[in-house]
DNA sequence: CTGAAAGCGCTTACAG
DNA sequence: CTGAAAGCGCTTACAG
């Protein structure tokens, strides 16, 4: 079966066509469909005639020229990097809350990817064209000479910036705290030798986390060890590897107590690499991931994790974006709190243990216990 | 910190501001900034003149202008429908191909969100109005009557189309035959009680993982029973109390040896619901899905599935619908194969075993396998 | 080779 | 209470 276009352009109607359709002016019909504050003007009869000619012909009014108007294209953009062709499941959270509060307010929500914030700035700039009203950046680490070159008819706020940007307003979490918090979680269940795998380093939000880490083991007198900061990204994959491969290192030696992850996904290659050797969690030692992404809940066991209100923080960006494009169409001044600091919150599931304290052999390539 | 925005509205500069700045008239800015062909006509030394002031003042051609125009907002739209807060993760894959697709032809891509296909149709019909040039629609279940009302003047393509929508090319995937491999696939690794958990009953594709489950088991002579076919819905909760409730209802009878669902949430749905009755996979029971979404590569065991290349899906979609758009601006004709049905493929992972064949006790609640 | 005009579809003042 | 005009920022014919 085939499926073949009717060849003439069809056209939507436009006001014109209604105007002529009621025997009125474009302008008459415009006030009458515009609502009832100008359309109260208009004689009941003439009214009446106007609306039944726009559902009968189906007008719908023009965005794009309403759009040159008003100065207005009641869509906000969304902006993040796509890597290894999808997005991860964080900038995916993040973009529901978006999407939901978008729609609330009535507006789209049109989504922009890059490959790299530092090549691609240029091409953020020419979003900014009047397609949409306002952007939302997401967990973007650009240098502060790019954001310079930031436009300032838009307006922009940024979810987890890697960097203070000027005049964008930054909503984040407290991330260090939930590091601390987590692995005081750890330290209170009875380990000691507890692993941290970062963020890419350089990160702040890993950095954040790092510094979090250290100083719940600091604060409970646990000397911080090189040997268990294992440096990865936030790419799960990497995170499987750097893991297999401290394993591999380390063959003989104690295996930690428990991993603290820098967010899910490096929790969850951990798992697998674990997986791998034969060792089960969290008998044999205890995961904690961070971020509480969908993913945390499908894993076996379910991740014990750092939540961040990701959805919520989606939702808070696009409500102060659509304030401040609001502010920024009649000129007024708009004073934010910035950063945003949405507070974290532990999550409880089953991949974390208390300590069991007798020494294991892993089956394999074995590492034991200390 | 506080961040304040600059009272004056700052506005985007203008081709009228360009010419300004560079002596000339808009339209002789227009001719060189929109490349080669028209600028030739452009004395050299008045065209660098131009393309300085452009630089300079940062000068991008308004969009909506152009879109009002050329008609054409270069930009492609997307309608999911948004359960309980979220976009599900088969909706998110298809939008990453889609995204992708659109991103390499320098489209945009805004993404709509419906909580109920019946009744939300008439804001379908809004979005055409021209902030889009075409619309794809995830997985939507309109009955005829709503179909008929979509504006013609703006191309439709749609993924997993419940029913025939006229002028619309749907892409879909070859369910029953993925259903029927994947059933064989169970049956020739000896499990001969294999049970279906379905989709919602009345959907199509879940009818056709139905049809496809039935013309396994007759092939090989296995007879059908009702008691094996659980209906519950694509959301994995129900599908876990679906689960529950079935292991409840047939305490002491046998257990079956393997269950085929009808997409991966489910799948995952009873993997908590085994879980929790202690029931081991693939050692006790056996567990296929349907979909390979990211979700299959994260549980432990890791899912064997029927994978749909939702992500290439998506990506046809967006390029199908682009030439769609194409055609039908120059009031070509243009025939597709409707609809376009893609390949599933069989994805081993470790959620399905061989049949055991020995009888085991369910602790706690104690079904037993024939 | 270059400029002035018309028009895309709408809304917002301004006249009658 | 209603219509004719101007303008949003651009592009596409059409004159010079």
């Amino acid at each position: 079966m085939t499926n073949s276009n009717r060849s003439k352009p069809v056209r939507a109607a436009t006001l014109a066509d209604v105007g002529r359709a009621a025997g009125v002016s474009a302008m008459a019909a415009s006030a009458v469909l515009n609502g009832a504050r100008t359309s109260s003007r208009i004689a009941a009869e003439t009214r009446a005639r106007i609306l039944e000619a726009a559902a009968r012909l189906r007008y719908r009014p023009n965005a794009t020229a309403r759009a040159l108007v008003n100065r207005r294209m009641n869509t906000i953009g969304v902006t993040a990097v796509i890597g290894g062709g999808e997005l991860n499941a964080y900038a995916m959270e993040i973009f529901t809350g978006i999407l939901s509060a978008a729609a609330h307010a009535n507006q789209n929500t049109t989504m922009f990817t890059l490959h790299d914030w530092g090549r691609d700035t240029a091409r953020l700039q020419g979003w900014c064209d009047g397609r949409i009203d306002g952007m939302i950046l997401i967990a973007p680490t650009l240098d502060l000479e790019a954001a310079k070159l930031l436009p300032t008819h838009t307006p922009f706020v940024a979810l987890h910036a890697n960097t203070v940007l000027p005049n964008v307003i930054n909503i984040e979490s407290d991330e260090e705290r939930g590091a601390y918090e987590m692995v005081r979680h750890l330290i209170s269940l009875g380990h000691r030798r507890i692993m941290h795998v970062s963020g890419n380093r350089g990160f702040i939000g890993a950095e954040r986390r790092i510094n979090g880490y250290k100083r719940a083991l600091a604060n409970a007198e646990i000397p911080f060890s090189e040997s268990l900061l294992v440096p990865a990204t936030y790419v799960g994959d990497t995170a499987r590897a750097a893991m297999s491969a401290w394993l591999k290192r380390n063959a003989g030696q104690p295996l930690p107590d428990a991993v603290f992850c820098a967010n899910d996904g490096i929790a969850i290659g951990c798992l697998e690499a674990f997986a791998e050797l034969g060792l089960r969690v969290p008998d044999d030692i205890s995961v904690a991931g961070f971020d509480d992404t969908l993913a945390a809940r499908t894993t076996v066991p379910q991740l014990t994790t750092v939540r961040q209100p990701l959805q919520a923080m989606g939702t808070r960006a696009a409500e102060v974006l659509l304030s401040l494009i609001a502010r920024h169409a009649d000129g007024g001044v708009l004073d934010f709190p910035n950063p945003i600091v949405f507070p974290v919150e532990m999550v409880m599931r089953s991949s974390v243990a208390a300590a069991r304290g007798s020494a294991r052999i892993v089956p394999g390539n074995p590492p034991v216990r200390s």
